[in-house]
DNA sequence: GTGATTGCAAAGCGTTTGCACCGTA
DNA sequence: TACGGTGCAAACGCTTTGCAATCAC
């Protein structure tokens, strides 16, 4: 995994790549979202993103969130307490472990998963496209502080 | 699994059981959930509610789904395009299987999960409370319709 | 009869859109 | 300089709440 630092710079030049301009606003989105190992909603990164730029306006993250969703950088996440939309930075397609508590998220690989869909698809006759699978639970801090 | 008739009356039951008043609107909604094998939103379940009772309103259907969910009768679920909260009868924990063109729902056993969730839990030092595991594709009728 | 339930209307909330101004390239 | 990007304000859609009328028990 890339330190924080590297996965900002790697997102703004990606951002370049894909002939879009670097703004102070998106910036201060990227940043936040690449320094964040947690589970975080539109509203939380516009708190945290005014704090690097003061005249952040929320309509700019869910743009920006859009952008960085659409190439691959953060990913939507969906809980069971209501449907907030949450993001989350992301490598790869893996699977999340979510932290109730604190909002931590973890990936783990779902290769353990290739037999059961196989399995259900023969069973069900779908023809599976695509799976969700989560896990909610506490993290190691978390335990201890609850 | 019962036939849908049957299904209506027991969930009436349950109703009734709980100290709720059987009206014409929560038999409406009762009736819908229960003889649907679908996703449906709460719009939806509107829809078809006023086919069996004219004057129901969605403020009602809203208000009926969150007892038959507390009731653990119908199942809130969660999808990728955007995150309407889809409503589906059930029995039992289960997990789904949906059809992303007609909405139709299958239930499969997640047995097999179990080895998972001890290596998950194991490797991250988390503890694991919940977990969404859903597949999402095509069923057998829409294959051949698409 | 009486208290739970209903449906309308209005409020609430998160998200998206319209538009004039701004700032990057 | 030109045009993509921004933020405000307003619109929007879905969900919840307030309240008087209604209806199951």
């Amino acid at each position: 995994m890339l330190n924080q630092q590297e996965r900002s710079r790697t997102w703004l030049q990606e951002l370049k790549h894909n002939g879009y301009r670097l703004t102070s606003p998106r910036k201060a989105v990227v940043e936040v979202m690449a320094n964040s190992d947690t589970v975080l909603s539109p509203a939380e990164v516009y708190d945290i993103g005014r704090g690097r730029y003061a005249k952040l306006g929320l309509v700019t993250v869910y743009r920006t969130l859009e952008k960085l969703e659409a190439m691959g950088l953060v990913q939507r996440v969906h809980r069971p307490d209501g449907c907030e939309a949450f993001i989350a930075g992301v490598e790869g397609h893996q699977h999340l472990l979510i932290c109730e508590n604190c909002g931590r998220v973890e990936y783990f690989g779902g290769d353990k998963l290739d037999g059961l869909i196989d399995k259900v698809q023969g069973d069900s006759g779908y023809e599976i496209r695509d799976h969700w699978l989560q896990f909610f639970g506490l993290c190691r801090a978390c335990q201890r502080n609850n």
